[in-house]
DNA sequence: GTGGCTGCAAATCATTTGCATATAC
DNA sequence: GTATATGCAAATGATTTGCAGCCAC
């Protein structure tokens, strides 16, 4: 159950505890960027023993070795997710939902921009959700 | 001397307050992309009734009017920029210099990006800068 | 004249630090 | 056995809130 967290943190030459495993598991399962509190409040039912701190330094820990990525797309709390293949991120200004934008950027790949070596790329998109323009759809009757 | 800014902030119906038009001279006259604390001293020497909590306002209140934005790029705090024309952002992650960069990113437009009406869009870069690179290779022998 | 803005002090929220204990390897 | 990770409590840093007085319009 929990072994490609295992061989994700082995790869990487971390090791292996429980809390990086939970984290890890919460992020494959729940797509929904979480904050730390949000990880830390899931994990302490079921870990009493857990502590704020430990989430901060696995994901501090996990970040450095690029296994999750730290979004700062909204206000002023880290978010985090799993990092897999490039992604950008959406940001609902209405319903506050972030969603995950599965496009290419030519210009914002991995390369040299006016001298800079560039080694990551973080699209943030703010707008309206789909889902939020239906609900304002349905409230108004000029469509 | 003011006349630009008065301007601005008219345009967007906002109230021409000292603070306000000092915040937009320093923004438009400093292009650091400077936090809040930065802002605030160098405009308390010559302000010294000026607040931190009013720039903090003041900020807002622009910012929602567009006419600064914020970047969450660099750590926990807010750094500020005039809203001009449409640029992203390259963090060195060496000297921690914030720099404006001009390209254009096709994908990246003011579209409707699966459905999602999209109103801004935010391009963070992280690498290490044109001059960071200097360095070390001057410290390198095998260059 | 009044609603919005300013500025102070106190409160809050996210994160970091110091350190003693525990655990992976 | 040892370096590293955990977890607690306290500290810090950034931002927000509550509120009284002030000022642009």
């Amino acid at each position: 159950m929990y072994e490609k967290y295992v061989k994700l943190l082995k790869d990487h030459n971390l090791k292996i505890t429980s809390p990086r495993l939970e984290i890890l598991k919460y992020l494959d399962e729940h797509h929904t960027h979480p904050n730390v509190e949000a990880i830390y409040s899931s994990l302490k039912k079921k870990h009493p023993s857990l502590s704020r701190t430990t989430v901060y330094n696995s994901l501090e820990t996990m970040e450095k070795n690029r296994i999750v990525q730290s979004l700062t797309i909204s206000g002023s709390e880290h978010r985090y997710d799993l990092n897999k293949s490039l992604h950008h991120h959406f940001l609902c200004t209405r319903c506050g939902i972030i969603l995950d934008i599965d496009i290419a950027c030519p210009n914002m790949d991995k390369t040299l921009q006016g001298g800079h070596h560039v080694e990551e790329v973080h699209g943030y998109f703010k707008g309206i959700c789909k889902n939020c323009q239906k609900k304002e759809k349905g409230w108004r009757t000029n469509g």
